[in-house]
DNA sequence: GTCTATATAATGATAGAC
DNA sequence: GTCTATCATTATATAGAC
């Protein structure tokens, strides 16, 4: 009678569907999604067949490695302390083993599709709310269009941690922790220092933009009430 | 005698080789780089055959793409005016007939590859110079570590672009007027705001992070001679 | 449930005619 | 220089044995 407690300790433990579907994440994650069945195969120990019998189409498979780490990404509801949107969602590649779904994330953002796309905009709803918070704490200033303003901070934090990476040469997404360590460096510093002093000194250049575009029909901001 | 002066009006001025090439740039800027040669080849109006001729390899082709697409990309030295180097380097599209080139880059850059990683150093290279520029006149604040944030700038800027995109769900590269045009929209002014006010208000806390890593032992900071 | 063997489709590259 | 026809390889997916 204790069929309902599914207990899951070991890697030999997992049913080996479950098994097939980590060692694609990790295969994704690691190669890229041009990894090939045989080779997700490899890393599960099983032959290519199996993968078919069970999941029909490497693109099934796929979106459910997809529905997986969501999953996953979900489960860790970072606690909103921190200011800058990239260190926290940097810090979920260090919480437990959730390593291969972070770098499965940032793969399938690198890959521009459609389930990038939703991680996304996932995360953008998620630093929407606690930058609300951290607002009206007082740690950070008010925007006047938050909404652009968290979708302009997370494109940038994610996508700048992208283009660090492949800087540095990292191509293997697939270990999270070595992911943060090449990460963290001196631009850790300089972040800190454009989101604290900004970047340009004539802040009157603001307010001339936003003349400027209430004149014309496009109307991007908001309408302050 | 006039073989010397060589004129490249239209499209069909252009010998087969340089018209696959240009084929090859926008197919890869549309699609991406598993466009196939028989893509290519109906691009350029050429049979799959006479490409292998002409280049030998789809790598080889693609070679010669990043040279000439670093050429043109070189060839537009932008006057360092602005300040965001996100705005410099999209205004790079706009210029004449530079569209493929930049939707080419922007692909590039996404792949992770080396040929991206070479296009970014160019630009961070190129984001120097003129960022030095820009403190010197007095538009743009000193940073204690001017290479870390020209670092920091570009790509955040630019991997914020490529996520931008992929937000809106622009998947074609190769038309770089309508790239420009999804992208300028709230955002800039959005980045406008960060880059005047900043974004934290406790400015204390800069400090803080300098005494800290100073007691480490990674030096991630220049000293201050 | 799992494997081996095979079918099928697509791709990069080659060979030879014109 | 250019094309058509073909080869060799690789990938996913299927079929059937155990």
């Amino acid at each position: 009678m204790y069929s309902l407690l599914y207990v899951r300790s070991a890697v030999d433990d997992l049913t080996a569907r479950a098994r097939i579907r980590d060692a694609a994440i990790n295969a994704f994650a690691a190669t890229g999604f041009d990894a090939t069945v045989r080779q997700i195969a490899a890393r599960a120990g099983v032959s290519a067949g199996l993968i078919t019998h069970h999941f029909g189409s490497k693109e099934a498979l796929r979106e459910e490695c997809d529905a997986e780490v969501l999953r996953q990404i979900l489960a860790l509801k970072v606690e909103g302390i921190g200011m800058a949107p990239g260190e926290s969602v940097a810090r979920i590649a260090q919480l437990g083993d959730y390593g291969p779904a972070f770098g499965y994330m940032l793969r399938s953002l690198r890959d521009g599709g459609e389930s990038g796309r939703i991680f996304l905009q996932n995360m953008i709803d998620d630093a929407r709310d606690y930058t609300a918070a951290a607002v009206k704490s007082g740690m950070v200033l008010p925007s006047r269009d938050e909404d652009a303003r968290v979708e302009l901070l997370v494109t940038q934090s994610v996508g700048g941690m992208l283009l660090q990476l492949s800087l540095r040469g990292q191509t293997d997404f697939s270990n999270g922790a070595e992911l943060i360590r090449s990460l963290t460096g001196s631009t850790s510093f300089a972040l800190l220092e454009l989101y604290t002093q900004g970047l340009l000194t004539d802040s009157s250049i603001l307010d001339a933009f936003v003349d400027q575009t209430a004149q014309s029909n496009h109307e991007p901001l908001k309408k302050q009430k």
